[in-house]
DNA sequence: AGAGCTTTTTTCGAGCAGCAAAATAATGCT
DNA sequence: AGCATTATTTTGCTGCTCGAAAAAAGCTCT
């Protein structure tokens, strides 16, 4: 609740940071448009568009055709983000890969590397230097974007250390422990932010549909993993980057099946990719996790309880009945309007629904409530992506670009 | 992520907010007081002070014997809330009894009406009628605040409707069904606001010790019937009133010990003192509850566990299991510093505290980010007297007061 | 008693917001 | 060419905060 004095700089500020936030939202646009989407009057857009202009963050754009129809009067300048203002560089590091983006600051793809990545990998190169060299290829490569990259944003997956700069613990191997973060920060002398992808997909499930900018939406990601975001009404939980919604690891059976956190009974030790062959070949609950689950066999698996086989439905029973004694778990918590189920579990959800809605129907809160509406997103890159993407976009407009203007006014 | 234009007036209302919480926070202080703590100039604090008193709000006082030693150059003159400048009306409403209390915009109490509830009162009497019968007493027997009264609060437990203005359920018999905020409101024409005894107890912590007030506090009661609210950075969660927090229904073990809510497995059904009782004396899981346990015997069982009586210990076991692993599901979300037990059962916190530190201890987050620490704060009685007014005074102070300037300048 | 010291509070002028309304600009239509 | 229409900029005004300087209010000391 730290509260803070208020001037006309803030007042600025706001309202160019309203203004920008229509910018990302809408994409180019008029300034008649912008003023009726921010509520701000003509003269203050116009205002604060010389501003933004004068500092080279926006331009003005060949006027598109109109297809509103509307042809009479003086057409419409559209204005929208000057792509070479700022460049990003992305990374989402994956149990598999890793894959590092360039982005400028009209939230267009310029450059991207991927690598693969194994146990070993972050063994044999420790991460800030692993994170160095890519940043250092990337950079040669498009030299142009060098000097304009502001942000480096790193999607990863586990348990972050307190200030962000690094990871207590995570199932990629060897990324927990140095503050790989902070390192590469102290490097390249840039704000580098470390993400949950959990965190992530929530926030890029808001950019999905219009509708879920402001509604209150948890994220689940069925995969080789299971992690969950949220966001009530359009605020992501857990300010910052702290607070830790390890869905996945939520006991959802005391004593129950071996994690691969070395837990035991956690939700993912019953619904990961993992955990569903586990039940489905009757291997002991109690054996060791199998390391990595190639993504046909898991399709094998929802084609043969497709097809009704015992077993293999089985395995999907379980999993749906660990979540959904999850999700009634977080509803006593939380109250989202939407259940979003994404990644390669989400092909399942019809096997674990009857399960699913069983656990849910048990507890009093969905009983007064109602049953949630739990849909499926098949597609997790995107939402990933595309969250790390406009999060570190708007974070610029808001934090660094929404303030600059008293500065660059006296310089100029 | 609703925000809005900036302009003058915002800001004048921002710094009058910022001012009027300092006040509440820090009682009766001199101009220069309130710019440090403020971070506002001098001028602005003396500028917006004439408006205050213009206004009412405020008054000088006589100035208190200087305890700082200093006692060279002009005195300070302090600057405290005017006790009439608005009155609140505060509903607390439980089990057992309902307590309704006058406060003045000082925070100090002027008159109170105690009365006994039992299971058929709001049977008899419908929850608006009896709210409204007991308001009217109140107005009469203090007419000169009546006229000044700005708001309604009530404290409640149970699940609240999507506009709170009634409950969709609560443990409290007949009081459920009815929108009898919204009914009230509708009678008096002044806002009447629900709120979740949970919250409160959140809210009113935070007011006890300084050190909370900006900390992440998570505040289990633990009594007739369990539940939990919390506040992160000082923020309490779920905005507005909107949001479950019904720890005590969160799930412990499917279909485990019938709950008094009608539901099975319930962490209330093991660790509330109806619970703790029945498995203490072996009556089944699957047992009727008692309608309502008296302290003395529940008192006495905790001594009997404390003087090593296996069947007390075993209850008590039960409810610390049962606690444990609502904690530790719940910090798989959240991620507080501190954990506070409150209530009757905050007694037998030691008796607990080795189950509960076992389950904690078999989930990933506590393995990461350490045992989170837990401390018993007996009554519980005042903090949530204390955050029901706090959270009225504050919104008046917020939504009524801070806002008022130019309508009142106008007018003078 | 009065000058001097110290601390608090108020006053004053500058600077920067945003807004409403008027003015200007750029088209299409007739 | 002139008019209607829509977009953008300019103008004049008000409100707010701030820093600096002035005023106020006691206390102390001679």
């Amino acid at each position: 609740m730290t509260r803070s004095v208020s001037d006309s700089d803030s007042v600025r500020r706001q309202n160019r940071g309203l203004i920008l936030d229509a910018l990302r939202a809408g994409g180019p646009q008029s300034r008649t448009a912008l003023a009726v989407r921010t509520g701000l009057s003509h003269a203050s857009v116009t205002a604060i568009m010389q501003d933004l202009l004068a500092q080279g963050l926006v331009e003005e754009m060949p006027a598109a055709e109109r297809g509103d129809g509307r042809t009479r009067g003086r057409p419409a300048i559209l204005v929208g983000f000057q792509r070479k203002a700022a460049y990003v560089a992305l990374f989402e590091i994956d149990v598999n890969k890793a894959r590092l983006s360039l982005v400028d600051y009209a939230g267009i793809l310029v450059d991207r590397i991927e690598t693969e990545v194994t146990p070993t990998t972050f063994r044999q190169t420790a991460p800030d230097v692993f994170l160095l060299e890519k940043l250092a290829l990337l950079r040669e490569r498009t030299p142009k974007a060098s000097g304009a990259l502001r942000r480096v944003a790193i999607s990863v997956q586990g348990i972050l250390d307190r200030d962000g700069g690094g990871l207590k613990w995570s199932p990629i191997q060897g990324l927990a422990g140095s503050p790989f973060a902070s390192s590469l920060e102290a490097h390249i002398g840039l704000p580098v932010s470390l993400h949950k992808r959990g965190r992530l997909l929530a926030e890029g499930t808001r950019w999905l549909d219009p509708d879920l900018l402001d509604a209150s939406v948890a994220t689940v990601f069925l995969g080789s993993t299971v992690a969950m975001g949220m966001s009530l009404h359009g605020q992501i939980t857990g300010r910052g980057d702290e607070g830790a919604t390890e869905f996945g690891h939520m006991n959802h059976v005391p004593n129950g099946a071996l994690c691969r956190c070395g837990m035991r009974g956690c939700i993912e030790a019953y619904a990961a990719d993992y955990g569903v062959l586990r039940t489905a070949y009757s291997v002991p609950e109690t054996a060791s996790p199998a390391p990595a689950v190639p993504a046909q066999q898991y399709e094998s698996l929802i084609q043969r309880a497709e097809a009704g086989e015992r077993t293999a439905t089985h395995g999907f029973n379980l999993a749906g009945r660990a979540i959904g004694y999850g999700l009634a778990r977080m509803l006593a918590m939380f109250d989202p309007s939407h259940i979003l189920i994404v990644g390669p579990g989400a092909r399942a959800l019809n096997l674990m629904r009857p399960e699913i809605e069983t656990a849910l129907g048990a507890s009093l809160i969905v009983k007064i409530n109602g049953m949630p509406r739990i849909m499926a997103h098949l597609d997790e890159k995107e939402p990933i992506f595309r969250g790390l993407m406009m999060k570190t976009l708007s974070d610029i407009d808001q934090n660094e670009f929404a303030g600059l203007a008293s500065a660059v006014r006296a310089a100029g």
